[in-house]
DNA sequence: CATGAATGAGTGTTCATTCAT
DNA sequence: TATGAATGAACACTCATTCAT
């Protein structure tokens, strides 16, 4: 599955889709053979047969492949903003929500392995990732992180002598790797583990602390 | 590009080789194209007409294109181990030659950022890439991470209550995530900017130490 | 033209089915040319030129080169078992029976000797062969044959010291033999004269039968 | 492996060849690949390698496969020629010289499988086999069933009133036909077995002897 | 809203063959 | 006698895409 522009035609986007079921149909089957291989391994035949639709319709929806991938790729994100902005109510201080934050990344990643390689190996690869709508929506989770920097820079939790930007790719950099070899393999991950090694390392460093 | 297996067919593991003109011009050829598109763009096409040289030689040197690519990979990773071999040499201390090394890396990593692009965006990618050859001069690679690692740990300088495969894994996803954005626009980076900040997260962590 | 797997993809057997234009067209552009050359030496785009269709096409109608060859020698086969069982209708005894089986195998062999030709020399040499679809429809001829040396043995008319496998071959073998040249050069051969000899010797045997 | 023309280049023909040693190793490369693969499916630059030899050389002693294939065929056709006419020796009776030849037939076919699948599969199968000297040699073969035929016929041994071509072909085709799926299969067979039941079906017929 | 039919333009790969040395 | 290097031409197969219905 190739493609080369990205250009948007999004039937969500202009308000409450109808969706009707030849979408929905195509969107699962999407879905499902995402499980199975590689993005780049799946046709429109492929999608088409499975789900038991013809391969024109498919255009109807998504003018193309990437298109589709994304639009897939938006629900999942949509729906882990609304989590997380959720999952950080109610807790108290900069280094405590960043421990969530870490934790909920992690067990998001752990709970839906196939949307997160999909994430990682196929769609930030793609060159036109930061000019496309996903890139957009990811930016909404790096504000969430970088409010909770801000807040801890803030309030004397968390140092300042170095740039927010760097802080905030060390964590997303630290977390995508350790969750990576799971990820490839999809294999079962420790949340809890994973969390509580990363906070030692990030909040207090890898020296001993005398 | 697709490819399937990864057959080693490399002439040179018998011997010096004189590596015929056409093998070289390949790979220059494809080196060179590298620099202006995805891995996955380039056809073989496009590769013997740059090289100027007949499709059907690429094969006899390179059985499959994800071939060709780990050769030439493979060539920049021997080069760099013996760099950072020699780059660590005469530095005492864990935390000073981890210093050193992140810095080398980010450093490698901007001389030659069509490199480091391909090695993250292509090749870690790739499904088979565990089973790879690349893979396991990577590995070369981590043992000497490894090793400054366990040396802190020895002699008290790095703490021992985390797995030294979380620490090796954070300190990757920081070094790559920080060089992501330059890599994949080619833009110039400042090794010692970001080793300054790197090294104080990595270090001390992003807590303020009092 | 090669192939591997002897996929079924035979739209037919779901219902009548239309069979689209194109799909006869490739039909009997294949089987023109087959009148021409060997299997072996047509190419897809042969076909398709001589269709006027696109190479694709084929594809979509027949998954491999094989499995087009298959589908059409199967048209054909299905119609002589159609003929065969005819033919023998109304015969009494099981030698006369045998003669008439051998008399329309040889007449059809030489009605049709593209047919008979391809079948001889490019189907049953092929090694997935007794895998195939095809295989299972020439078993259907062997029935025929099988009842009819079966009912010679009951009544006493054929000899029951002698495998019937080996009868069977026999007699497989002589009329394909005696065909062959005729076949190979696609020469008018004489079906009478030929049953006539062919008969004289099964029957009686070779011996002087005083 | 393709070839159009039957171009002779044989330098045996010309007299005892001085057979260096690059073209022995051809030859004996060529024979075992024979053992595991079809002849189609051989390539120069396997031949080459299995023989530890240039490609470009086997052009110097086999200017088109197709030759190869038939030196190769000539070979054994030589030596079994030989041997047929000292098995015939000091047999009396068309009929049993018969039944000594059909066993020799099959046994040689089973001793070699091999060859037999390469000459009834491949070469037989090849439409200019009727120009090539393979065939002139196969016709040394046939003059010794037909001699044994004209020896019965004329000593009353063997029935007048069939054309003696007709019985060639049903005996060697019910041999090739009893022996094929053994071939194909690479299967073991019994000489013996195969040989009294046929003898019995060809020498006194189906029909049951009154 | 949905389909069946058909297309065009590539893709990686294969291989026999040639030739200077 | 033998080799290494290189070539040219094809081949089966793939797939996103279009369009009339």
């Amino acid at each position: 599955m190739t493609d080369n522009l990205n250009t948007t035609k999004n039937p969500d986007s202009t308000g409450p889709s109808p969706s009707p079921p030849g979408r929905i149909k195509i969107i699962q089957a999407f879905k499902s053979l995402l499980k199975k291989k590689d993005f780049d391994a799946i046709t429109w035949a492929e999608i088409a047969k499975t789900a038991g639709v013809n391969e024109g319709l498919i255009y109807k929806y998504f003018n193309n492949s990437r298109n589709l991938l994304h639009q897939v790729l938006a629900e999942y994100l949509k729906q882990y903003l609304t989590e997380i902005e959720f999952a950080l109510k109610g807790i108290n201080g900069a280094l405590n929500k960043l421990r969530k934050f870490i934790w909920f990344q992690i067990n998001s990643a752990n709970r839906e392995r196939v949307f997160a390689r999909i994430y990682i190996l196929e769609v930030r690869t793609y060159s036109g990732y930061f000019q496309s709508e996903t890139y957009k929506l990811t930016q909404e989770y790096d504000k969430v992180l970088l409010e909770i920097l801000d807040e801890g820079i803030k309030n004397g939790e968390i140092r300042d002598d170095v740039l927010i930007a760097h802080m905030r790719m060390t964590i997303f950099g630290a977390i995508e790797h350790i969750c990576l070899p799971s990820i490839i393999f999809n294999r079962e991950m420790s949340p809890d583990d994973f969390t509580e090694d990363l906070c030692k390392i990030l909040f207090s460093g890898l020296g001993k602390s005398n």
